[in-house]
DNA sequence: CGCAGGTTTGACACAGGGTGCCACTTCGGG
DNA sequence: CCCGAAGTGGCACCCTGTGTCAAACCTGCG
């Protein structure tokens, strides 16, 4: 049968013992670094069993790499919400204001560096967020092709796919030079220092 | 005591078992997908025991992807061999095309794509992939800062990797439209183009 | 030839991530 | 109150990866 109705209270307490079980774990990484830290433990932690535990989270990585998927959604919106006369890199310029500031409570935004730092320090989970950011990209290539001709359909022109990667290779610069810095500079400015230097005909 | 003349010939048993052990994995993972490929089977169809793959490779990722680390070396040494004038963005143009071409053997290039292909459409191996990636862009960072400034030396500067990071994103592009296409334009010319769109001031 | 040195190997045990299965509880609605 | 669906925990299991240790295997040397 269609329970329709009923269902959005099985979403939310799903949502709740996520959220929870990110912030136990989170604690765990960073107290004792995530190699080191095992679903037994953050189980417990969170007062689970580890067999719970993968009901919410497919695996591992994705407690801590799963929040980039949001990323996807918003970025494709903010592109279409962008003027379609409006030039490419511009527009991609734009779409990335929506990942750096999507944290504003200053507590929260040392804790989402401090996760970052983790992300970047972990090799595993290092390769799993490049292949989240490749992931976002493809989603964000098939629209840049449209744009630059009027349809779809060039599958044999590298462009689109130059000129997104060139734009998050930018973003990239500017995360890790603004990680490794003493956060003075915001990375605003460094991507905007970036995308000055590269740029498309 | 140094044995210094007589060690040559255990590395070069070591290097003969580690293609063997390539060899009939890759086999095996033509044949029934990497994921479903275990190290007991490839180890049994090389004719030893499982603890000993592991010692002739740190994981059945690397069997894969280890390749590419002779990449870094190859690119670092080319990057350092073009003319000190040059323009960066010609010199990464002319570092990739060792890359584009290290197989001629058209056999042997047909096993390389098909591995390339494994690579791609497996999401573990795709991520350490792009992992390796960032680790060479790495190694380029360092020495493209040197050519832009004079000096070593400034560590604020998000230029130069955004420059090697959008100059792989071409490579990247290339090499991904080629692999889609029936490969009758050469990934060289394709990349051409895409650093044609991408340039830098 | 035979022995002493180091190296390679295989077998075993073990930890950790991840999955399938099944019985039990819990919770919401009729 | 009862019924059915969802959530839960425990168990067994597979696979990757590592430590350990004893046996096999060279290899040079007397």
């Amino acid at each position: 049968m269609e329970q329709t109705t009923a269902t959005p209270i099985r979403a939310r307490t799903r949502r709740l013992a996520q959220t929870e079980l990110t912030s136990v774990a989170q604690d765990l990484f960073l107290a004792q670094g995530y190699d080191d830290t095992t679903v037994d433990q953050i189980a417990a932690a969170a007062g689970m069993s580890r067999r719970t535990f993968f009901r919410y989270f497919p695996s591992k990585d994705d407690l801590v790499i799963g929040k980039y998927d949001l990323f996807a959604d918003r970025m494709a919106e903010a592109l279409d919400a962008r003027p379609a006369d409006e030039a490419v890199w511009e527009s991609m310029r734009r779409v990335f204001d929506i990942a750096l500031d999507y944290v504003q409570d200053p507590h929260q935004r040392a804790r989402n560096d401090a996760m970052d730092e983790i992300v970047r320090s972990t090799s595993q989970l290092n390769a799993r967020y490049l292949e989240k950011l490749q992931r976002i990209q493809q989603m964000l290539i098939g629209r840049i092709a449209i744009r630059l001709t009027g349809t779809d359909a060039a599958p044999g022109d590298p462009r689109p796919a130059a000129i997104v990667g060139a734009a998050f290779a930018c973003m990239e610069s500017a995360r890790s030079v603004y990680l490794a810095s003493d956060q003075t500079t915001t990375i605003g400015e460094l991507l905007d220092q970036a995308m000055a230097t590269v740029t498309i005909t």
